[in-house]
DNA sequence: TTGAAAGCGGTACCAA
DNA sequence: TTGGTACCGCTTTCAA
């Protein structure tokens, strides 16, 4: 059914069945109606292709996932954000389209999607600290909102961030007032910028102690299972072993947890891990509760803003970037959910 | 940079310019050379939407997730498959669309997908026993592959699923084999086809050693944190505790652990784990080693699979319904990665 | 081998 | 308040 064959039927033409069924208010009320009641009963859709070409807005937003050639997994908090930005986007009519990218020919993804004309805007997703998405979706005009940021970008862009600075630093505190002296930090690719913060949050806490970060502590490389595995392995065999692991990822969690186990260590007991993005940590010194930096809800709330800053800015073309900086829920010795 | 504009550049009329893009044989070699090179150059991308509105083929794929209504998160394994998925897409010149849906509105949503022409065809993720969504989907023609089984669908569909009988059949042999004799079983809810699936497994390897499963150590739920949280604190209080969990979703697990941890007891050595979905399996009996049934890697397969059936199937309309059954990587005794 | 022109299914301007 | 019609950017038939 298209809008021909319901207009035919109607005995009306394409022109006001379009009107009434777009709210155009030159149509008279009693048309409008029998219009919609047809159009519900004969279940008819317009055609979202057709009415794209017409209006050029394609009412779908672009989500780019760099997928880097080596491991090539999808980081899991993007389900979570999406699902958020998903609820936001199809409360205004709007449809998802995800373009899986190596992170090698990443510009050429932006061109095409603009030059295709699928997409009426993009959220960017793992900013770099320079990230030259930034200029090129500028230069193409292309309304997007970065989920991060981009520390060495110099102009204002639209950004919607966890604070990840300060999640760490309130981390290391909260360790370091347990009495802890060795920490380690196993930490994503310090070139992301959620990983250039999060040490630099690290670091101060450490430094307002008057206490310096141990470089043989500090680990930094792509957040995968066996890089966790591989450092905590490394760490827990030296002359002096770390008492607590903080760590950026669910996933390379794992593998610490793996190498705390085969290095006959209990977590909780011989060793503390923080881990951000939602998973559970387990804390010596008599603090058996878990402990989060941002938990999977708070991503879900963080897809939902962005969506939102998106859709207020290709609504208005005009507007000035917006940021948004969200603390992230670092529950300590709180329950991990609601009416536990 | 549209057709007209490249053609008027070229001094050539917009049928030659489309004929020499997309490989028609009746164009001759100079005229397709001077052609695609002046695309190249003035970076012409044909739009997708006037292409799809001429041809009737939007060359998009969608993913209709399920949400339900009462946690609203995503299946983490879902973002593995959607990267699977996506790379074979993206081979082919596919583009995925989202369509996150509360579910009870789900027929709608597609009924709606199709009607508006936004996709080719549909992967349906999440289906229960009974799915209402797989005759609606033939009623409409619209080419789907179902990521799972619908067990009590008496017609033939296209399927891609895991073996969710024998994995957990193959766990539960080998906790057996370990000397459990009280597994417990953290079940998803159980109208959901690999949920039943997994629930047999369990079942036959029990009665094929002459034991019964014990009601009191099954649970069935939607599978988040809490669930596992509660269920496993309130087994472990009982008066005789299971020794093993066998559980469905790594989210749940994180519970499990959680329960574990606060009833003074150690993973490994006091209680043993085994979860579906890619975690970290912690055994007693002096096995330290990790356990997977089903990893990350294995559900990026799936999704590539499942990808290359749908495009299959939509490249010849009159194609037979195909299945394919993976058996799930049950590694044990075995590494979590290559190369360790 | 090339081009003119009629769609695909809508929207929106202009006229009635 | 309604309808005719030109377009949006591309494909495809038919004619040259």
């Amino acid at each position: 059914m298209n809008l021909k064959q319901l207009s035919e039927h109607l005995g009306l033409s394409q022109t006001t069945v379009s009107r009434a069924l777009n709210g155009y208010p030159e149509v008279s009320e009693k048309t409008r109606l029998r219009v919609q009641q047809a159009a519900r009963q004969l279940n008819y859709s317009p055609n979202t292709r057709a009415k794209s070409l017409a209006t050029g807005r394609t009412h779908a937003i672009g989500h780019v996932l760099p997928i880097s050639a080596s491991h090539e997994m999808v980081n899991p908090v993007f389900g979570d954000f999406i699902a958020g930005a998903g609820a936001t986007y199809s409360d205004h009519g709007y449809e998802i389209v995800i373009s899986l990218v190596k992170d090698q020919d990443e510009a050429e993804a932006y061109r095409s999607l603009h030059a295709r004309g699928s997409v009426d805007g993009i959220i960017v997703h793992g900013p770099r600290m320079r990230d030259p998405r930034i200029p090129l979706l500028r230069e193409l005009g292309l309304p997007f909102v970065v989920h991060g940021r981009a520390s060495d970008e110099p102009d204002p862009y639209s950004w919607l961030d966890i604070n990840n600075q300060r999640a760490f630093e309130r981390a290391t505190e909260f360790l370091l007032d347990l009495g802890h002296r060795r920490i380690a930090l196993v930490n994503g690719l310090e070139f992301m910028d959620f990983a250039y913060r999060r040490r630099l949050g690290f670091e101060k806490a450490l430094s307002e102690r008057g206490l310096r970060a141990d470089p043989a502590l500090m680990r930094s490389e792509e957040m995968t299972e066996i890089f966790g595995y591989r450092s905590a392995r490394e760490m827990l065999a030296s002359d002096q072993p770390p008492t607590a692991f903080l760590v950026s990822s669910m996933i390379t969690a794992i593998g610490i947890r793996r190498a705390i186990h085969e290095a006959g260590l209990e977590m909780g007991r011989d060793v503390s891990v923080i881990t951000h993005d939602d998973d559970l940590g387990y804390l010596k010194n008599g603090h058996s509760v878990p402990i989060f930096t941002a938990t999977r809800s708070s991503v879900r709330v963080a897809g939902e803003r962005a969506a939102a800053m998106l859709l207020d800015c290709i609504r208005d073309p005009g507007c000035v970037p917006k940021t948004q900086l969200m603390e992230a829920e670092l529950i300590i010795g709180a329950s991990t959910g609601p009416a536990l």
